[in-house]
DNA sequence: CAGGATCCCGCTAGATACTG
DNA sequence: CAGTATCTAGCGGGATCCTG
């Protein structure tokens, strides 16, 4: 309690967005942010697997790193975390070009929260997968 | 770094699972998280909007709470989210039937992590929008 | 009340081919 | 290298009707 910063209360004393209202604009938001690759990409660019600290990646590093994922998927996921001002797109006119992205302001205050949301999906799959193996013997 | 709880350091060690990577069984039980209607179904039921105590809900309170969920994904959600031993749900044999969901320690664990995600929304929602227009202006 | 069962549309994700 | 463009199959998800 003694460690609420400035900025979370303002997030809380700004009750103007309501996620849990079809209309409002944070639902979409929220399913924007509710993604597989966006989690992936920002936890990338967050340096989770390396040290932890942000970092700019290249389009290719990327695609690398992000195991299965299309040409299509990347670029679009991409576009929308720029749009939405999260990554910033970096070109330098090399040859061949040369395009980097990396982490906003904005988009770090967002890491920490998708990462939380990977380190538990990798942390409880166990419990998860007993979890099921119950449920599903339960059916038979 | 001193921050770090025995619970993380635990979840660090144990590397066995990556969602980075394609075939990881984690990969799966990020994208189911990584929802839209998983979030605010743990939020609601974390009772993030009622003094963030966690307590049952009824189905039909569940419907209310969620504007614009369908009765398919409501049920669908509510049963994945049961079967991935996350949400528990009682029937009291009742006339007619009362079915009350809640949540399991596992989803208890999960709890913050989704909160954070709709709170961030919420949060930065103005900040996203300005985002938009300054990217699309350029466009233009 | 709390769903199950069906029908069906839309859009998304994937594969493929091409380019500055 | 870092995309764009196009096509298509598949299914996510809504609407509707029915039931213990």
């Amino acid at each position: 309690m003694a460690t609420t910063t400035a900025a979370q209360q303002r997030q809380t004393a700004k009750a103007e967005y309501d996620a849990f209202l079809a209309a409002c604009p944070s639902r979409q938001l929220l399913d924007r942010v509710s993604d597989k690759w966006v989690t992936l990409v920002l936890c990338a660019l967050a340096g989770d697997d390396d040290g932890h600290e942000p970092r700019s990646l290249r389009y290719s590093e990327l695609a690398r790193r992000l195991g299965g994922v299309s040409q299509k998927m990347l670029t679009q996921t991409l576009r929308s975390l720029e749009r939405d001002g999260l990554v910033t797109r970096t070109v330098v006119a090399t040859v061949p070009v040369t395009v980097s992205y990396a982490l906003t302001d904005l988009g770090v205050s967002l890491r920490l929260v998708v990462r939380s949301l990977k380190v538990w999906a990798e942390a409880h799959m166990d419990d998860v997968l007993a979890g099921r193996s119950t449920y599903d013997a339960r059916l038979a």
